[in-house]
DNA sequence: ACCTGAACACCGTTCAAGT
DNA sequence: ACCTGAACACCGTTCAAGT
């Protein structure tokens, strides 16, 4: 569900005749495709099913061609998944972080993303299937690089907060693992795993305990 | 490398005549196979390799056996993976909480639960694997299994080191959260990711934001 | 009781040929 | 510029036949 592709970069210059681009669930493309398309239809695989689920043939099925046609676009399947997950690593940028520039006083910010993380399904539905998925070697640099650029706007609220250089650093890592073990440990909400209520006082606790007074 | 299998309840009843276990690296098998020595391979692929690597056709060949003879001890791929793990389960129990019973204070004993978790390599190795791989629909299973009992043994803790009842509970998330996502993120020592100095500061730091002073 | 060998299905990959 | 169709390799699975 919920196609992700709303704020893609779009068409690049030509392209055929993209007559509005369809109002059904599915794009049901008319024409031909483009790497862009492939790439997308991988991306929403992932969110829906995990990375295991792009698989060449099953794609082109969905896609309404053979598989063949796949390999005038990418040289393989991991390109694929490449190209997928770069994707996603630019769109996922703003997604977080970019809201949060509002709110001035550190530590007034730091609560506000807890609680957005917290209550914001959508945006952990790629990273967490990707979190599923670091045994792909193409998962695991994109991760790593999107974890480090999130790791070092914690660490800087931290530091902000007042906490002293070292300790913001180390508070950023111990409250960026806690995220990430949150949703490998499928705590979320959506999830059923956890009513609502208590939920809500984790969240408190971790803010108590993780933000500075 | 690192044969786990030492501690296992080994043969079953008769076998035909396993003229002491062999002494290479590789166990060399002189005779036929048992269910359970496919099993152990899995794991011992698991850690070597991750979870994708366990393949029916490597692993016939590493055995020095065809695949069709899989299928005699195995329904089924799958059914080998759940064997291994099942396999793990069982020998994971003692590794790391039995040799905690001893530490009487429960402060001490949450403290010394940091330094040995941090400092263990080995006792991470299968569970960072899976945690790798929650892809796979009969590893999630076990995670589950494994990492509620871990989570029950922290929030005891917890309890005991002075903590209220909820508190307790989200403090030991908040922590059991923190050690997934560290083992995630690859932060451990021994992957060349921190200077060992920079580690223990980490994990002092852990020490004194987590556990009640 | 455990293994071989051949068979088939499914998916990744290649490529000559079509439009 | 993009797609089809047939081919091959690799792995999962089945099964009749061997020891």
């Amino acid at each position: 569900m919920a196609r992700s592709a709303a704020k893609t970069p779009a068409a690049s210059a030509d392209a055929g005749a993209d007559t509005a681009d369809a109002a059904a669930g599915k794009p049901e493309r008319s024409g031909r495709l483009s790497a862009e398309d492939w790439a997308q239809a991988a991306l929403d695989l992932i969110a829906e099913q995990g990375v295991a689920a792009v698989a060449v043939e099953p794609l082109a099925r969905r896609l309404g061609v053979t598989k063949g046609s796949f390999y005038w676009h990418f040289p393989s399947r991991e390109a694929l998944l490449q190209a997928a997950l770069e994707r996603w690593e630019n769109v996922e940028q703003e997604a977080v972080f970019g809201t949060l520039e509002q709110v001035p006083d550190p530590r007034e910010r730091l609560r506000a993303l807890f609680q957005m993380v917290a209550h914001e399904y959508q945006s952990h539905v790629i990273y967490s299937a990707l979190l599923k998925a670091l045994d792909h070697p193409a998962v695991q640099p994109v991760i790593d690089r999107v974890s480090k650029r999130r790791l070092d706007y914690l660490a800087a609220s931290f530091r902000q907060a007042g906490l002293a250089r070292e300790d913001a650093l180390h508070r950023a890592r111990l409250t960026y693992a806690a995220y990430v073990g949150f949703l490998q440990l499928n705590l979320q909400l959506h999830q059923a795993r956890m009513p609502q209520e208590e939920f809500e006082a984790y969240v408190e606790h971790l803010a108590k305990t993780l933000v500075p007074a």
